[in-house]
DNA sequence: TTGTAGGCGTTATCAA
DNA sequence: TTGATAACGCCTACAA
């Protein structure tokens, strides 16, 4: 008997016999894919979930179809669909934020699908991302404790979740130690390298410049301390400085540099499991949001200032 | 007649009827999916190629199936195998280059597959990559031309073809300028951002240090310029330095940096275009090595030496 | 030209 | 428990 397995089983792999994915989906109209969007390949926050997501979703024989939209809403809907066409079991997906009818689509078909980074308003689904007013909060606390009262922010674009999040704690931490807000302290950027050299110079040519600024990306933490070594800006003296999301950056910098860590691995593992739990059918606390605790690394990028 | 056509097509359209891919996948033996495997999602270079190499293939209604083996030997062998489990129509990846049984496999099946960045001894296949030897050559070349006798190169690990070809630019422009090599100014990094920090202070740090030195990835360029601002090096006063890929940031610097730019996009859309040729069974021309030009951009980070 | 039946490889159902 | 059979949706070949 069990000789009879062991030799079945022999044979089985002399042959390499595998499973026809095809036949088995046509059956049980499962494709055993999900579809993973984002809106740019070239961010390193982005394709680093990734990994993560696929290296959750590997192990459950899922594979992962990859899209991008370059930053862009009609491509965000064109390849939500191309994903639906594919019959993908699953999606997961950064989301523009600025129109949510493609995604309702989606829900409506049953398809299972959860958000990454990004809240959208008028959708109840399965969200996954940093406490971004939190950390925001918590960094530029680090810089008010220490006696910092006028302390720029560089931002993402008006539009986008995060930008809007991170911007809020920065306005609730003012509030709260009752600090006046100075708007021309706050710039917009587009969360790209340019932003960040170009908003910390303009930043630092004001007549009453900032003592502190909060960097609130990777790529524009890259282009601030490109503009700050140019111009031999000495951190943390003239200027302190907290980054976002890249430590090895901030150990690689002198002074070190104190970031905002954002938990990247727990954001993609967390995404890929939920969306696991819901392609099974498991739709306990549906929906769910997971806003996921980050970490604040204080180096020697601040100074305390005597007041 | 036509109205009865436009009817019907209304009536499609109206039902939102789409083809059952994987019942014409079970009839036809293809899935319309395409593995592409690199050896790291968090490599700028590697996930730009991707971006391109989707936006060839969804125009063909082909999906992209993204795995990366984070530089490890056998979960490139694995994940190679997981694609061909999934039935892909046929793989895009870059090779590790340590093996090539598990791509030989590949071959044998008649999975149609291109290889990316790195030419793999051993193996008939098609592949597309820059000219990193004359890339080397020309850029090194620009130091020679101008009184540069002692050139630093901070190299990728030695067992990786680009380093190897890179290297070889290196030592072949040196010979035909009739220069000694001095092997203690060539030095073996990771492709990673520490490794440009901590080389180019060796370079420096060395009792006769190079006058000038190649870094021939982005992420070593990067940490290399971290350095130099730290240390307050000099460019192109004290140092000359060419960097490598990424333009954006050739222009932020200052002064701006001279650097080597491989032809993403075109990498990413003739491994694209190359590989939707085999897939419909045209093998003209295999296997056909595309060996893409690379550009240099000359900027102000090269200092002319009087000799 | 148009229409129809059979089969792709798997799973699920039902009968033995 | 085991084994035969229908059905999944599309494509293709062949018949009308």
């Amino acid at each position: 008997m069990e000789e009879n397995r062991k030799k079945i089983e022999d044979a089985i792999r002399a042959l390499d016999f595998r499973v026809n994915e095809m036949a088995r989906g046509l059956k049980t109209n499962r494709t055993m894919t999900v579809g993973v969007l984002i809106p740019s390949l070239d961010k390193i926050f982005f394709t680093s979930i990734i990994s993560y997501i696929e290296n959750v979703l590997l192990q459950h024989k899922y594979s992962i179809i990859v899209c991008n939209y370059r930053d862009n809403l009609s491509l965000e809907k064109e390849k939500l669909k191309f994903l639906l066409d594919k019959m993908v079991d699953g999606i997961i997906m950064v989301p523009m934020g600025r129109d949510i009818e493609h995604i309702k689509l989606v829900m409506e078909k049953n398809v299972p699908i959860v958000l990454i980074d990004r809240v959208v308003k008028g959708i109840d689904c399965d969200v996954v991302l940093a406490d971004n007013l939190n950390a925001a909060y918590n960094a530029v606390e680090q810089l008010i404790i220490r006696g910092h009262k006028r302390i720029g922010i560089i931002c993402g674009p008006e539009d986008i979740y995060t930008t809007q999040e991170r911007l809020k704690g920065y306005l609730r931490v003012h509030e709260d130690y009752a600090l006046e807000i100075d708007h021309s302290l706050i710039e917009y950027g587009d969360y790209e390298i340019q932003s960040g050299y170009h908003l910390i110079l303009k930043l630092m040519d004001m007549s009453n410049p900032p003592t502190a600024v909060f960097v609130t990306n990777y790529e524009m933490t890259l282009g601030a301390i490109m503009a700050i070594n140019e111009r031999n800006i000495r951190i943390p003296d003239q200027l302190s400085l907290i980054g976002f999301d890249n430590i090895q950056m901030a150990k690689i910098v002198k002074p070190s540099l104190s970031i905002v860590v954002q938990p990247i691995k727990q954001i993609g593992e967390t995404a890929a499991n939920i969306l696991l739990k819901r392609m099974i059918g498991d739709n306990s606390n549906f929906p769910f949001i997971h806003r996921l605790k980050t970490e604040f690394l204080l180096k020697d990028s601040i100074k305390s200032i005597n007041t």
